[in-house]
This record gives structure tokens, C-alpha cells and sequence, in this order.
DNA sequence: AAACTTTTTTAAGTTAACTTAAAATATTTT
DNA sequence: AAAATATTTTAAGTTAACTTAAAAAAGTTT
């Protein structure tokens, strides 16, 4: 399949997982940067292939197809991105684009390799899950959102759920990393701010970054 | 540029390389898989961009432009190769596959990063010589072909030039790997067919091998 | 429930990268 | 130097993946 289906398919997959964000086609158009009508063409396209099933002005279902093919670019996605990570010392936005490209030009053998020399890793670099070899998500998270962590209490950061460059550069400022320690000091309920205490810094962080921020209480 | 430019740019340089072989558009339509007609239609495409000098009948003749996209492609192919290589237990045939596909998602920065992390190698697996980052092959080649070398000799392998399984699987069987030496005890110049004596073993090969197989003398 | 706004779909068109078939030119054989 | 063969070019057509513009449907506001 084709660089374009595969994309496609992926965002449907990831559109389907975050919580408000529907599968309409105008969304899929929108995370990909194409028209539309782009995107409904494609979908037509794509049910005929029994990937999606496509109905009229209602959001796209992936078939089980769709899912696996999904699944399969997103595990070659984060192996690249852990395999980069460990071997060279460039930034998670780097390394996310490449991963966005090298992740369609990755046989199924060479994506074991990489797997198995990884130790057959379980999260990537954000602190992603990697699916195994059959599209399987094993591990279960229970990490929440720094929007919805309590006042008071210390937290170990599990995900940074994003590619944008400028969110990365503020992380790697402020020592926002996967693995690392912080305290949750005020949450500004109203405001929609988190105030937190990380490396002997107090920084305050409002919605867009808390809601991508995901964290595990440390007991 | 796309992957059809880079991979047409590639095999013309390539086939400029090799002796007899010239650059006529139906020879690289034959290398690509493609039919004549496409190659020619490419030959004037490029020919607009500056890649390459098109008169009708004449072989296709790269531009500086042109070399330096074909050498900065070979650039990633053998980086990866030589990557691969080190890092996987993986086929040289599975890993030319892997690097015909990666070789045109490679950003300059990661393949600065690749180059870096395996100590700026001269040479990928093959043998052949990796460019630098600005498209010049430093390493002079005094290597010669197993069918021009000298009976009663010891030479150490350079290159295998080619990308053909059948032909790495019998290598792999022969012990005929970069870096390994033999002696060749016999030349049959009239039957063009050269008999050589690796790992104890006496093997006759014909000039289908004896001239992609690169050696240089022991002195 | 109308009216307005937004989104989705349809329709028509473009471009890159191919194809096959036929015409033009080059190359080889006799 | 013809004739036969092979290669290259031209011409016409296809497909995937887009585009813009207009029509249709859905969603929202009053
Ligand atoms: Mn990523
Ligand atoms: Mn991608
Ligand atoms: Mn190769
Ligand atoms: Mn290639």
C-alpha cells in the first residue's frame, strides 16, 4: 500500500483514540494537510479495499484491516523512533520526522531487527506504546493527564503526546522528560493552569501543554 | 525531488561507471524496470531541472547538478548498508533491499548522525566507497577484478559489486567476504573462468563472478 | 422552524509517473 | 548499400493523489 493510504489510515487510528476529535473526513483533511475532498475521495477509496467502512457524512470506522495496517506503521513509527534515540543524539522532533518517513519503508523483517535489538521495547522515546508484531498493545496505561493530576503530589512523567517542535524545545528547557520527576505544587482549577515544581523550578503550565503531559503518581 | 528522479539520476551515474555499459535511455529503463518510453520521457524532464544534458539518440549525460544527487543518494544508500550491517544479522541481499527504499528518506542531518556514529567509514559492506558529505569519494581504488588478476597470487577481497541474492548466497556459502583472502591457483583465459583457493577449498568460477569481485594483492 | 454557517460531497481538472502502439532513427547483417 | 533488426522517440492513454469551485447536507443560532 501506498505512503498516502498508509498516512491516511494512521490518522484515522489516532483521531479515533483522542478522546473529542472525530474520524470525519474535514479532521483526517486537516491532521494531513490535504483538501476535503481529498480526503473523502480517499475514503471511498479505502473502503473498496476493505480498510474503512464508509458511510455518507458520518465519521470513518477503520475495518479490522484498517486497524492492523494502522497499527503496523505505528509500531515501525516508534521502533524508528527508539532506535534513533538511542544511537544518536538528536531532538524527539528530529527524530519524529524521520520516523514519519522511514516508517513506510520498513519491511516487516527489518522492523523485528530493530525490535530485537532494542531488547523488544515496550514504549518509544515519548513514552508511546509499541505495538508487538501482530498490532497488539500489551501494556496497560494508567498514567492521567498533568491536567487532571492532584495538588500535592509527586508524579513521574510517562508520555509527551506530541510532535510539535516548539513543545519539545520548552520540555528539553525545563527537564520535562520521559522518566523524570516532578511535583504537582498548585492546580488553577478556574484558569485551566497547573503550577509545578521540577529540578528546584517552579514553572506554570497551562491546558495545552498539561492535556499532552501524561504522568504516574509515584507512591 | 521524487524517488523515480533520484533512483533514474542514481542508475545513470551507475551505468556511466561501469565500462561498456552506456546511458542510452533503454539501458536505464531496463535497470529500473520501466519501459522506454518512460526513461526518455524522464531523460527531458530532467533535462529541464538541470540534472542532465538530453540530445536525442545520444547517451544521457549527468550535469554537476545531477552527480551530486546521485552521489549524495549513494551517500545515504551506503550508509545505511554499512548501519545495517554493523547493527543486524541480516543478509548483504536484505540489506541492499532495506537501503534501495531508506536511501530516499534519509535527511543530510541523520545521515551525518549515521556517519558519525559508525566513524565516518570509507567503505560500505560491499566494499564499495562511501561519498562524503559534499559528494567527493576520497578513497583511490587500486583494486582489480579476480578475472584480470595473477595466477599463483594471494589477494585480499575489496568488492563484491552486486546486488544479485543467488550471487551473496553463494559468497555466504564460499566464504567470499569483503576483507577475506584467497589465492588464485589457475586462470583458463580461454574458457574465461578462474580457479581460486579460499578456506582450503578450490572453486572454478566463470566471469559472471571473476568480474564483480574485487581484490587487491598481498604483498 | 427559519436562517445562517460550517462541513461534506460531487464535479471537473491537474500533475507525475507510468503504459502500449506506432513512427522515426540508428545499428547490424547480408 | 540495401535489407533486416533493434532502439529511441512520439503520441495517446491510464492511474493515484491531489486541487478548486459549486452543490448538498448537517449543525447552529436566533
Ligand atoms: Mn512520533
Ligand atoms: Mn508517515
Ligand atoms: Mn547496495
Ligand atoms: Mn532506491
Amino acid at each position: 500500500m501506498s505512503v498516502a493510504i498508509e498516512n491516511f489510515v494512521k490518522a484515522i487510528y489516532k483521531n479515533g483514540k483522542r478522546d473529542n476529535n472525530d474520524t470525519k473526513p474535514g479532521n483526517i483533511a486537516k491532521e494531513l494537510g490535504i483538501s476535503n475532498a481529498a480526503a473523502t475521495d480517499m475514503a471511498k477509496n479505502l473502503a473498496a479495499k476493505d480498510l474503512l467502512k464508509y458511510q455518507k457524512y458520518k465519521p470513518l470506522k477503520l475495518t479490522d484491516n484498517g486497524t492492523k495496517m494502522a497499527l503496523s506503521v505505528i509500531r515501525k513509527h516508534r521502533l524508528w523512533e527508539a532506535l534513533l534515540f538511542k544511537l544518536f543524539d538528536m531532538s524527539l522532533h528530529d527524530i519524529h520526522r524521520e520516523a514519519e518517513l522511514l516508517e513506510h519503508q520498513t519491511s516487516d523483517l527489518l522492523a523485528e531487527k530493530i525490535s530485537e535489538y532494542l531488547g523488544n521495547p515496550k514504549f518509544d522515546p515519548h513514552g508511546d506504546p509499541i505495538p508487538n508484531a501482530d498490532g497488539e498493545i500489551t501494556t496497560s496505561d494508567t498514567s492521567i493527564s498533568l491536567s487532571n493530576a492532584n495538588e500535592g503530589k509527586s508524579y513521574t512523567i510517562s508520555r509527551l503526546m506530541s510532535d510539535d517542535k516548539e513543545f519539545f524545545d520548552f520540555c528539553a528547557l525545563n527537564g520535562l522528560k520521559y522518566g523524570n520527576t516532578l511535583v504537582v505544587s498548585k492546580q488553577f482549577t478556574n484558569n485551566k493552569m497547573t503550577q509545578i515544581l521540577i529540578n528546584n523550578n517552579t514553572i506554570l503550565l497551562n491546558q495545552d501543554f498539561t492535556s499532552i503531559i501524561y504522568v504516574n503518581e509515584n507512591k
